[in-house]
RNA sequence: GGAUCCUUAGCUCAGUUGGAUAGAGCAACCGCCUUCUAAGCGGUCGGUCACAGGUUCGAAUCCUGUAGGAUCCGCCA
């Protein structure tokens, strides 16, 4: 996959995790895991200690009628042990134990060895995971401690459409770490000391030369009227763009009035990024930390490089040359930490950010989530961080980067020319076609709902389909910018999933049943509730899988695939009318199944609804 | 000129260390509400996995080349 492509670039050291029962909460085995072991164990019996240890190449079945699960190692050896695959797959199977896990394992094609799990071993897993308030799903043990680097918006400037996915994802990774037990660090790299500041500060020290007046108007205010306010004085004088330019020299030279009348830009900034991640459902506790915090850390970044002997002059800036980077003569390319005027660049930044994460906060790993188009960059960042032997081998650096979020042109969607839509007017957007929808849907119901339900759901539905419109598609791949795509609320999209939620919620209400003080003794019978309960059982794989590949589309497709299994299942079976044991079982399932649904969407930072 | 990413059904996309007959959703068409909410379920239609070679028991997946698209490339972030 292309993905580990950069992977390996960036040398990508996993630092290993062990699953352990964690204080009363049960902690079930993973059944993948369990029976990689059996396998294994099967395959030291069979040809010799040294083979104990190969991957058995585990994986689920593609198509039931082959069973759960399938070892294609038998394939693989056929050379090493020079006999035919169907042959080593016989002697494997005649050593295998997995008699309290799953039927009798067969053989097929061409050396497949096919795993049927027992219905009362599924019953049994149901039941543990039924008593367990984490739905079985280990903690890691070790906890890591993990920066999320969210996505660094220039907070001078109003957030748009293109802050989106950052947003959404960053905090995706966010969640899924720290359900996994992880010591997670949110850390937003905001732009806060750039040029744009400049504008808004000699525009505020313009407009309210009383600081009175600026503290007013910086706490009411707007940013985005502040904003366009500014840039229209910046473009159209020459005097104001020229006062703009010294601001930013005097904020970096530390001018006590300028640092005032910044702090009051950033707060105006922050509390409109605030309002928006509060209908984002983003975190609360992300720490800004800014290009300013790092500031007093820059000068240690250059001294450390020539230390190290990285450092080159060139041309007068201070140069580190790169590895692997060429220029057209094929001559190392430089990367530039400190620019020839002696000031320094976002280069600079990010190598402090790194070399502060490391030291100070003594991280084991850092998740960085930009667009692609940032990759060379980070790809450099990180090989001069790790040349100059700031990050240790035990220390993870992952880059996740994203699509483009292009316009209908195929073309990237500009920020700057002023096209792209402002996140707040997307949102609202979403808002208003899922509460018209919603009315029309009560009004051919002949349902009444009061106001506050009906606005309710709205955002709840529109917010999460915009969200899961977004993390549903491989992060990788360039994101063409749609209405009607995001704002759809049928087929393979958030309300899908909260509606099987509510499915379930419904039957609970109805049949007066606290779905949480059941004693779950099961008894799985149809076709659909095994296929469910299966399903139900994986939610640990697939957590672990968006733990290392950072990949939430992974979750979202499981999620869909949960939903559509369950409203297969409430198709077929009727719960509430069936009889003892089936129903209570019939009751377990709906209530593992709206868990795992309200728990994953959790993590994909979507909130569910009781009824909709 | 170099680098990175992408190309799978009419549209939008999945496809997990290479595994059995390449899967969803949307759109179109046909069925299913006196039964736990039909934002649902079942079915039909739809593919030269951009193209050409190679690697092997086996390739959408790995390698090489070609075509097309996107993005980046020493003093912006």
């Amino acid at each position: 996959m292309t993905v580990l492509r950069f992977e390996t670039i960036i040398d990508r050291i996993c630092v290993n995790s062990y699953v352990v029962p964690v204080g009363d909460d049960l902690v079930m085995k993973s059944t993948l895991n369990e029976l990689k072991n059996r396998v294994q164990v099967a395959l030291a019996a069979a040809f010799g200690d040294e083979y104990g240890s190969i991957d058995p190449l585990l994986v689920g079945t593609n198509n039931p009628k082959f069973g759960d699960y399938q070892a294609n190692v038998a394939m693989s050896l056929a050379k090493p042990l020079k006999s035919n695959p169907r042959a080593i797959a016989t002697q494997i199977a005649e050593q295998l134990n997995v008699n309290d896990i799953c039927e009798t394992p067969s053989i097929a094609g061409p050396g497949f060895i096919n795993f049927k799990l027992k219905t009362k071993y599924l019953e049994a897993q149901l039941k543990a995971m039924h008593g367990s308030d984490r739905l079985g799903i280990a903690k890691a043990q070790p906890p890591q401690k993990i920066i999320v680097d969210y996505p660094s918006p220039n907070i001078a400037k109003e957030m748009h459409v293109g802050h989106l996915r950052p947003a959404v994802i960053g905090e995706c990774f966010a969640r899924v770490l720290e359900f996994l037990g992880h010591d997670v660090l949110k850390i937003s790299h905001v732009g806060d000391w750039g040029t744009p500041f400049g504008m808004l500060i000699a525009y505020l020290q313009e407009t309210y030369p009383d600081p009175q007046a600026a503290a007013e108007a910086s706490n009411s205010g707007d940013l985005a009227t502040f904003y366009r306010q500014a840039k229209q004085r910046f473009d159209e004088d020459e005097t104001f763009k020229e006062n703009a330019r010294q601001a930013v020299v005097r904020l970096q030279a530390g001018d006590s009035a300028v640092l005032e009348a910044w702090e009051r830009v950033c707060q105006l900034s922050k509390r409109s990024y605030r309002k928006i991640y509060d209908l984002l459902n983003i975190s609360e506790d992300i720490i800004d930390r800014g290009e300013s915090f790092y500031n007093p850390y820059l000068p240690a970044v250059i001294t450390d490089l020539k230390e190290s002997g990285l450092l080159v002059e060139d041309n007068g800036a201070q140069c580190v040359f790169l590895e692997g980077f060429t220029n057209k003569d094929g001559d190392p390319l430089p990367m530039i930490v400190q620019k020839s005027n002696g000031g320094y660049n976002y280069s600079t930044t990010d190598l402090a950010a790194i070399r502060y994460r490391v030291t100070q906060d003594k991280v084991d790993r850092i998740v960085y989530t930009t667009d692609a188009g940032q990759a060379n960059h980070f790809t450099q960042i990180f090989q001069v961080a790790r040349r100059a032997g700031w990050v240790p081998d035990s220390v993870e650096l992952s880059y996740a980067p994203f699509g483009l979020v292009q316009g209908e042109d195929g073309k990237r969607l500009k920020s700057r020319s002023g096209e792209a839509v402002p996140l707040k007017e997307l949102l609202d957007e979403a808002i208003a076609r899922t509460r018209s929808d919603i009315e029309k849907r009560l009004k051919e119901e002949e349902r009444t709902e009061s106001e506050a339900f009906i606005q309710n759901a709205a955002e709840k539905v529109g917010i999460g389909a915009i969200k899961y419109a977004d993390l549903s598609q491989n992060r990788v791949s360039n994101y063409t910018f749609s209405y009607d795509r995001m704002l759809d609320l049928k087929g393979n999209t958030a309300p899908y999933m909260m509606y099987a939620y509510v499915r379930v919620q419904g039957i609970s209400r109805k049949g007066g049943v606290d779905l949480s003080t059941l004693d779950a003794d099961m008894k799985l019978t149809e076709e659909s509730e095994l296929t469910l309960a299966k399903h139900l059982l994986q939610m640990d794989l697939v957590l672990d899988e968006v733990k290392t590949d950072l990949l939430p589309n992974r979750l979202c497709q499981y999620l869909f695939e949960l939903s559509q299994k369950f409203n297969q299942f409430y198709d077929r079976c009727s719960v509430l009318q069936a009889e003892e044991p089936t129903r209570t079982s019939r009751l377990v399932l709906c209530d593992l199944t709206a868990r795992s649904l309200k728990l994953g969407l959790s993590l994909l930072g979507i909130e569910v609804l009781e009824r909709m």
